[in-house]
DNA sequence: AAATTCATGCAACAAATGTTTCATGGTCGA
DNA sequence: TCGACCATGAAACATTTGTTGCATGAATTT
């Protein structure tokens, strides 16, 4: 099935561009190069901005066929809108059983969560890798599927920073621990929809302690993101299949635990050697054979 | 007082949140999670959908320190802006030390993760399923930084096969469990370079007793992966950094557990319902209000 | 118990927004 | 050349915007 391809209001503007009046298409084309500036500042400042008269912007949008600048920049707004990502993209579509739905089942996963990757913004996890850094203790904390990446980088963060990093709830209840948080410590939580109690607990216990709160979670509202000093995203939701995906988390993590230690420096790269040679000594790995 | 990351306006937003008025906060919870809307639609607009008093959103922003709601909604709408976000963020520059070089670390890092995501082969996870679905019971096993991945597929398989799942090392030493293996069970290994002894002594175990063996490796030759009736690989080395790559053996993981649930038809999906809502009754999710 | 602070909704306010009108100047066809 | 038409900028318009003062009621302190 084919969309009848309907066009973006800025491919309409563009096809309606050579026939507009010279004034009309300057603004025309203002609006095309600054369509972000257009969805959020107002129809004067731009004007100012572009050189023209308030009134060319009016005149643009009737003259595109909608009522007004403000219908226009509706539309441009919603085009511009962050996908929403459908949890029942993948699963409601009727998948007919057959041998080549479950490959095609398995692609689609790994193509879709490929897509998600590069979409995680670096800037929090390297703002979050410095407070790691800057953290006397880190506390890690993950319930039910999110408890693999919580070992995850808690065995990832061990290695070059063994005395100082905890998984909360290792050494009895989790409350033991949540106690013990002090100030200048990190509290790491990880968590996703739907949200367990257990980690909005942890979340409410490092803000209230007063320690540096980091929130791996798929949504900036998630309850453990709130009062959170970092908040680091991903898409939980965005491939087809039945459960989260924790690729995401996952990627997060380790990008985490490399920052950090790059953040270490010379210290961080020698106990990782003592670490690694401790492990080689009794013997862990299987040596390699030329 | 610990001064507080002020990255973007809606981290500073969640930093504050605990700490105000309840009204405020209901508020302050409708910008985080709604924020393109809140850089894009009116003061009194967002008012009323989120059924609070206009007044609460300049107050908000007061409380967070901001002149008011128009400043705040700049900040917000400068921080979204895709210009400084989305191009050439930190790839394309030089990458000598500074603030730039570890967001250019984890951007390359995601992205190389990402490209490796669609060359994992989806065939042989599908007939890899197919062993689990027929498999009386299930061994997962995985050491050191591969412990969590066991422990991802531990948790999804057992959300619809409870009785029938079980991870290697739990209930006592290892070596218990390998002799427990018995002929129509399917053993899962993961692992990868440096191979632990551990895993090796597994798939050995597995192989020996007659059961299925399913390797999740980086490598076809690696010693786990000798007799093993599955292989399913990936890339560990692909991305930069200092760890080997766990985002492919995550979505290996995931897809498998996805694929054999899928098998599992309607009485799988009947038991991940009750667990489902056995989790529900113990009140471990905080439940979603409208 | 009284006093005080504070949170909160309502309504009025000034400033801004988008639109429209009007006058001007230019272009094209007869 | 004249007249009809249109593009264009400036100003006036009604509307909407964000803000603030005020009254009310709840919570806290004295």
């Amino acid at each position: 099935m084919v969309e009848p391809a309907k066009s973006s209001p800025l491919s309409e503007l563009r096809i309606a561009l050579p026939s507009l009046p010279m004034r009309l298409q300057e603004v025309g084309r203002f609006v095309a190069a600054n369509d972000y500036d257009a969805t959020t500042r107002s129809m004067r400042d731009l004007a100012a901005e572009a050189g023209a008269d308030p009134a060319a912007f009016t005149r643009l949008a009737k003259a595109i066929g909608y009522s007004g600048w403000d219908e226009l920049r509706a539309a441009l707004t919603e085009a511009r809108r962050p996908s929403q990502i459908s949890p029942f993209s993948g699963r409601a579509r009727g998948r007919r059983p057959g041998p080549n739905s479950d490959v095609a089942l398995v692609t689609d996963k790994l193509e879709a969560e490929a897509a998600g990757l590069p979409r995680i913004p670096a800037q929090p996890i390297v703002e979050a890798a410095r407070a790691l850094h800057q953290a006397k203790r880190i506390w890690i904390a993950g319930y039910r599927s999110c408890r693999s990446v919580a070992e995850l980088l808690n065995y990832e963060l061990r290695l070059f920073r063994p005395e100082q990093v905890q998984l909360v709830g290792t050494s009895g209840p989790d409350d033991l621990d949540l106690g013990a948080i002090r100030p200048g410590e990190a509290v790491i939580v990880i968590g996703f929809l739907p949200y367990t109690h257990a980690s909005v607990r942890v979340a409410q216990a490092a803000h209230r302690s007063g320690a540096t709160l980091i929130a791996i979670a798929d949504n900036s509202s998630a309850p453990m993101a709130e009062g959170a000093d970092h908040v680091l995203l991903f898409e939980a939701a965005s491939s087809p299949g039945f459960f989260p995906s924790l690729t995401g988390a996952v990627a997060i993590a380790q990008s985490l635990a490399a920052v950090t230690f790059s953040l270490g420096g010379a210290a961080a790269k020698k106990r990782l050697e003592n670490t690694e040679a401790r492990l080689a000594a009794a013997s862990t790995y299987v040596s390699e054979k030329g």
